[in-house]
DNA sequence: ATGGTATTTTTTTGATCAAATGTCGCAAGT
DNA sequence: ACTTGCGACATTTGATCAAAAAAATACCAT
């Protein structure tokens, strides 16, 4: 009784499965997303399909592309600081209002997190990289117990993904410092404010990151 | 060739539809929407009906009640100001970057938005007063030209609808202040931290109505 | 015998699929 | 460079299947 794997409908295993793919890189920015294309891959038919395409749509993961074509959005320097201030705006406050929700069990598990994410550091595993540190940041945000303010900062990040992905692709995972452990220390004590900054200094350094790209792209 | 009433497909003439309906109030929360209701009064096939509910959903506007059922969501004081919080930090600054886009025909049109407003309140019109506050800032952020922020604040707004026609149902449009005036005159003269402190102003308004109803019903 | 509950039957609704229809892009040919 | 025909794709519908809610019936305890 400790997990339904074949419980869910088929819409939501497509949704999610999308989503991951979206978030970690699988599906390149520019890049063209069918939906026959997917059922052939997915091994389902073209209504969960169509569902969960237009589900992502609405949440900024996929656009209409000119015609009638979706693919994965390439944000350009104004989009990213519109992302980079709302997520600013969003996450610090969640962290802040996380932390006392926290006791041992959830320190151990954002722990685990962050060894798996340090090991993908290590090994230069990009799409590791990507998956850990969402998971550490979606799981910190969902112990806030907010429904609006976390999906708000879902839906941010998943704006976000496939741009840390261009930087990461382009310079491997090397001097990735890890704000992470300043975040835990803080919440092991309780201390919601220096929470709160921690996670606002991780995500500063990642916008900054991606910025730097975009820089040096638009020549 | 001026028009094109037919010309959008009617997953979109669906989401739109019902989008209003939660907006403006004509959809009560915890009423119940059926797929195969909307089928029948909208007259058309279910699989568009589909998708604007799945998109609906991920937007907030609706949500899963109990099994498969969905309504539109009635939120609790402490989701009210996850709505607050965030609408707090994402539309002041919508405003803001909205003024340096506002001409004279942009404040032709959001003085028409406001006097249709005014003629609601004095009509009592309750949903007339929905409409037209959400079309002046709607159309305001519209101008901001941001893409991310607009679909937050947009998001946010759908959530927000609902309780607003609460309030309202309750006490008529009576004392309804005016804040678009100054919001206005500081657009005429382009100063953009007025404009951003008047609409901070105008949303404050709203929010603390609703968390006094609130408040009061929960005895 | 009556009130309430459990169970079965009926009906409604949701999920998924396969086929029909229409539209748009693209490339070949003028 | 412009037109035209082909092909790929999105959109929509209607049908089918499964699941859940509602209604009806039967059962049991008091």
């Amino acid at each position: 009784m400790s997990e339904k794997p074949a419980k869910l409908p088929d819409h939501q295993r497509v949704y999610r499965k999308l989503r991951e793919m979206i978030l970690f890189g699988e599906l390149a920015p520019g890049q063209p997303v069918t939906i026959q294309g997917l059922v052939q891959v997915l091994d389902v038919g073209m209504t969960p399909v169509r569902e969960a395409i237009r589900r992502l749509t609405s949440e900024g993961a996929l656009i209409f592309k000119g015609n009638r074509r979706v693919s994965v959005p390439q944000p350009d320097m104004a989009q990213w600081d519109e992302i980079a201030f709302a997520r600013l705006s969003i996450e610090p406050e969640l962290a802040r209002m996380a932390t006392e929700n926290v006791g041992p069990a959830e320190i151990e598990r954002l722990v685990g997190y962050d060894d798996l994410l340090n090991a993908a550091i290590d090994r230069g595993d990009v799409r590791g990289y990507l998956e850990h540190n969402y998971r550490f940041h979606a799981y910190l945000y969902d112990l806030a117990g907010t429904e609006v303010l976390s999906s708000i900062a879902n839906m941010l990040w998943l704006r976000a993904g496939p741009s840390l992905r261009v930087v990461l692709g382009r310079y491997g995972t090397a001097n990735l410092p890890d704000k992470h452990a300043e975040a835990l220390e803080a919440l092991k004590s309780g201390d919601a404010d220096r929470v709160a900054a921690a996670v606002r200094g991780d995500i500063e350094q990642g916008i900054a990151q991606v910025r730097e790209t975009l820089l040096a792209e638009k020549v």
